[in-house]
DNA sequence: ATTGGCACGTTAAGCGTTTAACTATAGAAT
DNA sequence: ATTCTATAGTTAAACGCTTAACGTGCCAAT
């Protein structure tokens, strides 16, 4: 491999000079410039990004955090989306994804994590932090790091999706058609942030509706298909009065039309369900889930945005995405 | 942040010391060991994965590679599968993963990736590579950096799914419940190298039943659902014998499905629809869809493995992961 | 008593960049 | 003629680590 030693010595200049002309730092004669960029050519030179991450203090790189966590990560497609923003805005930027999938415990000791933030490896930070057990980003925090999360973790900097209005809307869609008797299938709350918060807009939509929140039959799932249809047949049967099922992910929303439809009715003319996330199935699915959007691609690309808003000394305001209802088939008046 | 120097003053040593009782070279004193180990916890030493990459040539990072080509790589949940493969091989090892989406054309310049490649940066890089017109890999190859392919690109190297197996298992299955005159929803063969592959795993299969290959109906799509829907109208208006429709991708036996099923027909009982890929909308989709299942992660992590085989020295068997016949309902005998 | 070999450490030379500090030249200003 | 300034380029010292080569005791074997 070519060095910038080598290219110099072709080139007839010193090292510092090659250095200089390849990151465009001014006062040099076109003759030089050209002599330094045919040697380049010549030699099929590449930068040696070690070396000059060594040297600059600076890598190019930026690590992605998807923590580990008990649900599988690999398995929400919303991940990717996600993935898709940052990494959209990373190349626009010239910089590298590292990808970090830590296991995060109580204790906090991924030790390969742990090193990765510490190795001077990567410029700065993005993770996925939506666990009130534990945040991703306290290693980053103890290195000074710069660093953006993406979700509830009270930190400087974090992007996240608006799941207040999310839970809002879903249910002023449901009380539009006339809904009074709904049912709820959510996760416990501990588990996530967002969930908390998307069960505050529930309730400020029922306030507002005069529903009595506390209570609306409620039955909590783990996100899974099947335990969207095991909370469903629960509540169903306890709660025969129910005209529409409030679901807070989509999967779940999915196991509950399963339910239903066992149970010899039909969505939505007797039962209406409404789900969150808006993942590819859900547009698939029959009927059509009527569901809440919240633009993962977008929140990667508002996230890589505010890191490098960091990295270039500024102080970027927290951002807030809004989230949008999607209305299908899933959801309709009542009998 | 400490650095080995901190720690060889603090531990009264040399640094070759330090590095070396950390990288368990052999021949130290407990004493000499203990004395490092602690000023490492004092300081909280952590190694510059910079400058090591730098000196000793190997940074532990593997570039994954997954090319952005006309089909949105962001959209498919095999590829996220994949990931999950290759990370959790990769983990064990102690590697990190750079995720590179190179926009690869028929000229292959992608300057950043090239660059990348190039850059010293990357120990081994995994790639799809499935794409006729262009090797992703052929930077890597170039320059000699250890490689493997998932795919059907010709390389020394290389991981792929049964693909002929695939096909021929969908096709059997078919003929099995009694079908004779089935449809093809198919893409452009010169699109994907397995696309090609699972056709020539469908010829074969009819050839044993005596069925002319070349006689079946065929109408070509492009992965997404609106296609297999548009396709499956052509199709069946076309050809209204037919009793069973085989597709090569899971979305596009969705859109067939809605479209059957806006004709007024039945799935199954009126036309069976098959699909290929288990994507997770297969299993909960009504009716559930009988698929291939190409076991993605596996796939990435025998990837990962040949990798590090080749990084070990090693030069490795090509792999073949075999397929499975996921059987649900929306496949059964005809009328 | 000498030799040899092994165990335990150290010295110092890189690895390929960046960059502060410096030199040199030419033209402009005094 | 002298000084100053801006431009053009060089030198050499980092950056933090690995590793080949080289001591230096110490003990067993001759």
């Amino acid at each position: 491999m070519a060095t910038l030693h080598d290219v110099a010595k072709r080139a007839g200049v010193s090292t510092a000079t090659v250095s200089k002309v390849l990151s465009n730092t001014p006062y040099f004669t076109d003759t030089t410039r050209d002599k330094v960029m045919a040697a380049v050519e010549e030699l099929g030179y590449t930068p040696n990004l070690a070396a000059r991450a060594l040297s600059s203090g600076k890598s190019h790189i930026i690590a992605v955090v998807f923590p580990y966590v008990f649900e599988a990560i690999f398995e929400d497609p919303l991940v990717l989306r996600i993935l898709e923003g940052i990494e959209s805005e990373s190349r626009e930027r010239g910089y590298n994804l590292l990808l970090s999938t830590p296991r995060l415990t109580k204790d906090n000791a991924d030790p390969h994590y742990q090193q990765l933030i510490a190795s001077g490896y990567v410029d700065g930070v993005i993770a996925l932090d939506n666990l009130p057990s534990i945040s991703a980003l306290e290693p980053a925090h103890k290195r000074k790091i710069p660093a953006v999360a993406i979700g509830y973790h009270e930190t400087d900097y974090c992007v996240r999706s608006d799941d207040f209005s999310g839970g809002q809307q879903l249910l002023q869609h449901l009380v539009a058609f006339g809904h009074r008797d709904i049912g709820i299938i959510a996760v416990p709350e501990e588990t996530h942030f967002s969930i908390t918060h998307r069960l505050r807009g529930v309730r400020a939509a029922a306030d507002e509706a005069g529903i009595d929140y506390d209570a609306m039959p409620r039955a909590d799932g783990d996100f899974g298909i099947a335990s969207g249809d095991k909370a469903t047949k629960t509540l169903l049967t306890e709660h025969p009065e129910l005209t529409a099922l409030l679901c807070l992910n989509d999967r779940m929303a999915m196991g509950a039309i399963q339910q239903i439809r066992n149970m010899g009715l039909d969505v939505p003319s007797d039962i209406s369900v409404v789900g969150y996330d808006d993942i590819p199935a859900a547009a698939i699915v029959a009927p059509p889930l009527t569901t809440i959007n919240q633009q993962a691609p977008e929140l990667g690309r508002a996230a890589a945005k505010m890191l490098f808003d960091i990295l270039d000394g500024h102080k970027p305001e927290r951002v807030e995405m809004p989230t949008h209802l999607i209305v299908r088939e899933s959801a309709a008046a009542p009998r």
